[in-house]
DNA sequence: ATTTAAAATTAGACCAGTCGTCTAGAGAAG
DNA sequence: CTTCTCTAGACGACTGGTCTAATTTTAAAT
C-alpha cells in the first residue's frame, strides 16, 4: 500500500488550494487553477475527491485540525496566566488578519457566508470546527476564573461564543476596510469584557 | 426621454437580484438566472450596467440606502429612550437574521468576505455603507449617554464599531449553525456592554 | 401627417471557462 | 504476470460575462 504517497498528493492539493481559496473564495476558483498550480493532473483530482464539494469539506477539515493544534500550543504556553495566554491568542489573530495578504487568513471567516447556504456538507464542517474552537476557548476562560486572572461577564462558554463571534465580525470588517482598526476595536472590547483594565 | 422606464427596468433587475444573491452569493449567481427571473432579456443587461461588477456596486448602493432609511426610522421612534430604540434595532436584526430564509438577510454579511478581495469597487461601497451605519449608531449612543439611558464602556464611535462588528460576527456564525443562539449571545453581550442589566 | 434622424433597447453569437467523465496506460505490489 | 492504484489529459455538455449588430421606440422636421 502506497498510503503515504496517496496522502501526499492529496495533501499537496489541499495545501496548494488553501492560499488560493483563502484569497479568492470557493466558487470563484476553478479546479484548473488549483491543479495547474499544484502540478497535478485533473484525472488525479477525482481519484482523491469525489467532487469539488467533497474537496471543500476536506479542505475545511484539515484547516480546522491544524488550527486547533496551533490554538492548543498558544493556550498552553507555560509560565503565563490564563488571561495572558488568551490575550496572546487574540493578538495573534489581530496580526494575521491585519496583514494585507489574504492567503494566510482565517478560512472560516472567508468561507462561512459564501458556503454555508450552498453546501450542507461544508456547513457542517464549519459548524463543528468553530464549535471546537469556542469550546477550547471556554476551557481557558474557566482556567482564568480559577486562577483569578480574568473575570468574564458571564458563563464561560457563553463568553467564549461572544468573543469568537466578535472577532469573526471584526475580521470581516477588516476585510472591508483593509486596515487594522476594526481588529483593534475588538481587542479593546475583549479586554473590557474580560475585566482586564 | 423615457428616463422613468429606464430606471424602472434597472431597479427591477436590482430588486429581483437582491433575494437571489442574498441566498446564493455573488459569484455563484449568473446573470442568466437573475435576468430570466426578472423577465429581462440578457442583451438588455449591458445597457443598464457596464459589467457584472458595476451591477454589484449598484446593488450594494441601493441596499445600503434602503437600510439606512429603515435604520433611521427605528432609531427615531418617538417616546422611547435611546437605549430602548437601540435595543429594538438589535432585536430586529436578531429576528431577521434568525429567520431560516436567507433572502431577507443582510447583504453586507453575505458578501463582505466573498467580494472585498475580488472587487475594489464593491469593497468601497461596503466600506462606505458600513461606515455610515456605524456612524448612525454612534449618534444614538451619544444620545443614550445624554439621556442617561445607557452607559457604554468607551467612546461612542468606538463602541458602535465594536457592537456592529459583534453583530456581523454573530450573523456569520448563525449562518453556520442555522440557529439563533449566536445572535442571542450577541444580544446578551450587547446589553452588558451598554450597562443594561 | 409623413418622413427622417436619433436614441433606447434587444437578440443572439461568441469564446473562454466550468465541473465532471472517461478511456488508456504507467507504475508498483504481491 | 496479474492486479490494483494512480496518472494523463482530451472531451462533453454546459454556463459564464461580454459585445456588436439589428431592431424597436421616440422625437423632430418638414
Amino acid at each position: 500500500m502506497k498510503l503515504s504517497a496517496t496522502s501526499n498528493v492529496r495533501q499537496h492539493i489541499l495545501d496548494t488550494a488553501k492560499p488560493i481559496i483563502s484569497s479568492k473564495g470557493f466558487v470563484a476558483v476553478g479546479l484548473n487553477e488549483i491543479l495547474q498550480t499544484a502540478g497535478v493532473p485533473k484525472g488525479s483530482f477525482y481519484h482523491y475527491f469525489k467532487s469539488k464539494e467533497a474537496f471543500g469539506e476536506a479542505l475545511l477539515e484539515t484547516y480546522f485540525a491544524d488550527y486547533l493544534l496551533q490554538l492548543e500550543t498558544v493556550l498552553t504556553q507555560p509560565g503565563a496566566s490564563a488571561a495572558q495566554r488568551l490575550m496572546r491568542y487574540w493578538q495573534y489573530w489581530l496580526d494575521i488578519e491585519a496583514d494585507c495578504d489574504p492567503k494566510g487568513k482565517c478560512l472560516a471567516v472567508k468561507l462561512a457566508a459564501e458556503v454555508s447556504d450552498l453546501s450542507e456538507g461544508m456547513r457542517k464542517v464549519l459548524e463543528q470546527g468553530t464549535g471546537a474552537i469556542i469550546a477550547r476557548l471556554a476551557q481557558t476562560l474557566e482556567q482564568g476564573v480559577a486562577d483569578d486572572s480574568l473575570r468574564p461577564w458571564t458563563e464561560s462558554s457563553e463568553a467564549a461564543t461572544s468573543l469568537y463571534q466578535l472577532w469573526m465580525g471584526a475580521s470581516l470588517r477588516a476585510k472591508i476596510t483593509r486596515d487594522r482598526k476594526p481588529l483593534e476595536s475588538a481587542l479593546l472590547a475583549t479586554k473590557r469584557m474580560l475585566g482586564l483594565d
